[in-house]
DNA sequence: AGATTTCCTGTAAACGTTTACGAGAACGTT
DNA sequence: AACGTTCTCGTAAACGTTTACAGGAAATCT
């Protein structure tokens, strides 16, 4: 049935003894005799006959893409997003086409201006560094843009953010209660968005509580990555001696893990550990990492949506979403009891693992 | 600058009153006049001109768009392979569009299909499950695509694989070499390409080392997933004790560490650990795990550079290339000397760590 | 039965490029 | 000075669709 000659409308029209005119018409399902209709279906089936996407896109001046920048691939959390965007956009009938820039603002301009050649309908942004430049840019932009994260309120896009200062106070809150005092916190670099946030969340968390702050008790890692937090924890461990850590990220959470664990520190006994963004990874480790979801999924199918409303409605009421933060507790926070007498015992209840919470669905 | 109408080839022909032309002339850098290049520069640069890439693509017949299918997303090792392969992609002047199928072939069929519409120029294809029909859908495809994975001999396409079972053959043996006799494998689903060609590597390293080979020894995982390995392992140690187990996969590997741990076993000590794919993850895990590298990385590498190749001279010869696997060893399959002791052993020898070595079973 | 509406379908233009072709202009040659 | 060659540039066709328009047949109404 299919030839691998490339099969075009006229070749289907004069198989089926009609106009081409006709031909698009049936196969669009628009009003045409059963005469008609049927031949050109018959035509169509034989020659194997597929519509090229390009010169539809021409004409209707719509492409079906999306596009798809994200700044720091390689961090779970940006995968599991993209997954979920993946999703929605093809169950809405785009195809997805991804621009891993990279955390530079300079390379998602040029990114930006290359979108003007029209090979996607939309955007969707998630930027690490807002510059003002970037900013001009995002704002001159001929098609719709949906930004993934915090933006000034003077720009006029549709975009979605996580509360990471009331995830911050999530994690500070859970781990006050459960008696921690020297609470340090591993961020990322301040210079992002996100680092930025965190930042001013931890203080504000802290200060709220009334919680004492050495400045030995926060430090930054060059970047969010495995191997920053390797370093940053040896650092912070070598100048204070807090009772618990909370990162802001869950790739920082897994490295401090690791060096606590190398260091013959009982998590989470001698030290608790809360991560953020609630990753696969969160759970994967021994002890299992407690870890503040800030809703990527959720932000991810959120941003697409708002997307593919916007695509249908170009002058719909621009929006901004914050999605709230939740704790998903696992066992890197809180002492159990049996985990005083012997580790073997904790053996799993009933199912897997003891995890809540949504977390990005591994398929 | 950038004027928020678009601007096409006509405004700025007449703006610079030439033809439109000599504007496609000389921006794409064909003979011309310095006078009506300079004249058309400007006129563009003023208009903020960007030609657009569907008219080109419906002209030129080329999308400039590399179309990637992997079956399971959600595995880390697609992952990794997505970015080489963007990396690639994206150097060579293409835009990547990635189509996450399931791991059923029939979506990878109406894929296939649906990519005789032409919305790419080529495509990428790593699929779990090879079955007869996208074998015949494979063959009949108008544009190239290059295959991750092993592909029956009479299909004409390049492709690029892993020697898993050499990949098996370097864990077994380095298992060995340590004095492991009763190796376990934990395998995904047989009826995949990477599960049959993993299942067959062990049985013929095991013979061929003529080790002892009980059916209690190996057990299959739904999938490749983090989930499936936790209720795989735990049926595995609840009918046999192996001092080994090798894993399909890292996912997989994470899992059995994770059970292994939670019954208080000691690994490397009491059982050896070897996961699949060198992973990211791998080295997340306390203790960090050996690990097969399948030359994931370089797959991928290799498959986006076959494809380009293979759009510049669409006549050229049929490659398939193997990839040799090489083993990582981490922490989860060497018992070190002073391990039995204190745990502060394996720290890096020159860097950092090194200082707290409390005493006692920490683990 | 004629007039009007409705339905169907073909003709042709358009989307924004690239590019083959040919007409002059500029140049060098005899 | 006439001719051939080279260079530059404009005209127009083409890529494969969708769709406005109009013409003709069929159906409905008075």
């Amino acid at each position: 049935m299919a030839e691998n000659r490339k099969s075009t409308l006229v070749l289907v029209a004069e198989r089926a003894g009609v106009s081409i005119a006709s031909v698009s018409r049936v196969l669009n399902g628009l009003p045409a005799s059963v005469s008609v209709t049927e031949r050109v279906q018959r035509a169509a089936e034989e020659l194997g006959y597929v519509a090229d996407a390009t010169a539809r896109s021409l004409k209707v001046g719509k492409t079906e893409q999306i596009a798809l920048a994200v700044a720091d691939v390689g961090n779970p959390v940006y995968v599991a997003m993209m997954h979920e965007i993946s999703r929605v956009v093809t169950d809405a009938g785009y195809r997805l086409v991804v621009s891993s820039t990279g955390s530079d603002p300079d390379e998602q301009i040029t990114l930006l201006s290359s979108l003007n050649r029209g090979y996607a309908d939309g955007l969707i942004l998630s930027p690490l560094r807002v510059t003002e430049p970037l900013i001009d840019q995002l704002g001159s932009s001929r098609l719709p843009i949906v930004v993934i994260g915090s933006l000034p309120a003077d720009v006029e896009l549709d975009s979605v953010r996580a509360d990471s200062a009331a995830g911050m106070g999530l994690a500070i809150k859970h781990l006050a209660k459960h008696g921690r005092a020297r609470i340090a916190f591993i961020n990322g670099p301040v210079d992002t968005v996100p680092g930025a946030a965190r930042l001013s969340g931890y203080t504000s968390a802290m200060h709220k509580r009334g919680m004492a702050m050495h400045g030995d008790l926060q430090v930054n890692a060059d970047d969010f990555t495995f191997a920053a937090g390797l370093t940053a924890t040896t650092t912070l461990l070598d100048q204070a001696t807090p009772d618990a850590i909370v990162c802001a990220n869950d790739l920082l959470a897994v490295a401090a893990l690791k060096v606590m664990l190398k260091r013959g520190l009982k998590v989470p006994e001698d030290i608790a550990l809360v991560g953020m963004d609630d990753t696969d990874i969160a759970e994967l480790t021994t002890p299992s990492i407690t870890s503040v979801n800030l809703g990527s999924i959720k932000r991810a199918r959120t941003a697409a949506k708002l997307l593919i409303r916007r695509l249908a409605d170009p002058d719909a009421p621009v929006k901004r979403v914050v999605i709230e933060p939740k704790l998903t507790v696992r066992e890197s926070s809180v002492v159990t009891h049996d985990a005083t007498e012997t580790k073997r015992a904790s053996a799993p209840p009933s199912s897997a693992t003891a995890g809540h919470a949504e977390g990005g669905g591994a398929r």
